[in-house]
DNA sequence: ATTCGTGCAAATATTTTGCAATTTT
DNA sequence: AAAATTGCAAAATATTTGCACGAAT
């Protein structure tokens, strides 16, 4: 975590960007967390943390500006907010999403991934990059009238 | 879309609701697009329609019951809106998606519907749907890369 | 000293909801 | 007449933005 946020504030320098505390508490907190997490979550940390914390507005800014220098990698999952994940040395994945509890299970699959090229190929088509998310139930949301885990903001 | 329409009917009757004008007017609409389509869309085709037009609230509420009757499929791809498309018969596809012309070329391939099934498997995980969509540059648009890159790609 | 950042509140944007008036059955 | 529906405006939700004040370079 060191690296990352010496990361961080080079690329702060490099675009003339000021390394504030807010900055640097935000990116501590953020770069600490190995899941998928939410602003608010963040949020949540800071106050957690019992140290002054930063504004709302800092965050979502801030947020901005480590996926900007790629220490970050956000989605919007179509739950209501935007997901955010760690993009530090992190290999491509796809994701698994639960309905009921929304628990995010990540999987890389070669056979996928090359089907896509002979798919794409089939059509000349020059792929980039993709958004591959499979919806449906988890293990522990299969059976009987579960309650949404809302495992989502903790850590 | 006499069937559509007519199975909307019995499905309001069969839950006691009313078949309102307005209702009939929103379906109308929508069973008519074969596309992707948001609720504004809809609007802008009553809009357009010159009619008497249907409030928003009652176009939003008119959806739900679309899609609850089946006619409807409705996924939030977290550009900002609901996107809805018909689901009368329509077969499974994926998509690929030019990055330069934006054109949305459709594809459905059986090994990567079985891989997926198979990786799902392997986590206990029970699919209801999926979306995979291959951003990249169509046969058309390899060349040129002077077209605009309005949009952000991520994997 | 200059430039940039912060925090607040207000603004966005989409979808939902409370409620009084109106329509369908 | 009873029950459901409409349309309006206001609410809900997550994120963004304008601006005056404060901080980093």
């Amino acid at each position: 975590m060191r690296e990352e946020l010496a990361a961080f504030r080079d690329f702060l320098r490099r675009r003339g960007l000021k390394c504030t505390s807010q900055r640097m508490r935000v990116a501590e907190r953020v770069l600490q967390r190995r899941d998928h997490f939410s602003a608010e979550a963040v949020m949540d940390d800071l106050r957690r943390g019992g140290e002054a914390h930063a504004s709302k507005a800092t965050v979502y800014r801030t947020l901005v500006l480590l996926e900007e220098c790629r220490l970050l990698d956000s989605q919007d999952f179509g739950d209501g907010f935007r997901s955010y994940e760690p993009a530090w040395g992190v290999q491509h994945h796809d994701h698994l999403v639960c309905l009921s509890c929304r628990r995010i299970i990540e999987f890389t699959d070669h056979d996928i991934e090359r089907s896509q090229e002979r798919v794409a190929n089939s059509h000349g088509f020059r792929v980039t990059s993709h958004i591959h998310r499979i919806f449906g139930y988890c293990s522990d949301c299969q059976d009987s009238t579960h309650e949404a885990r809302q495992r989502n903001s903790r850590s």
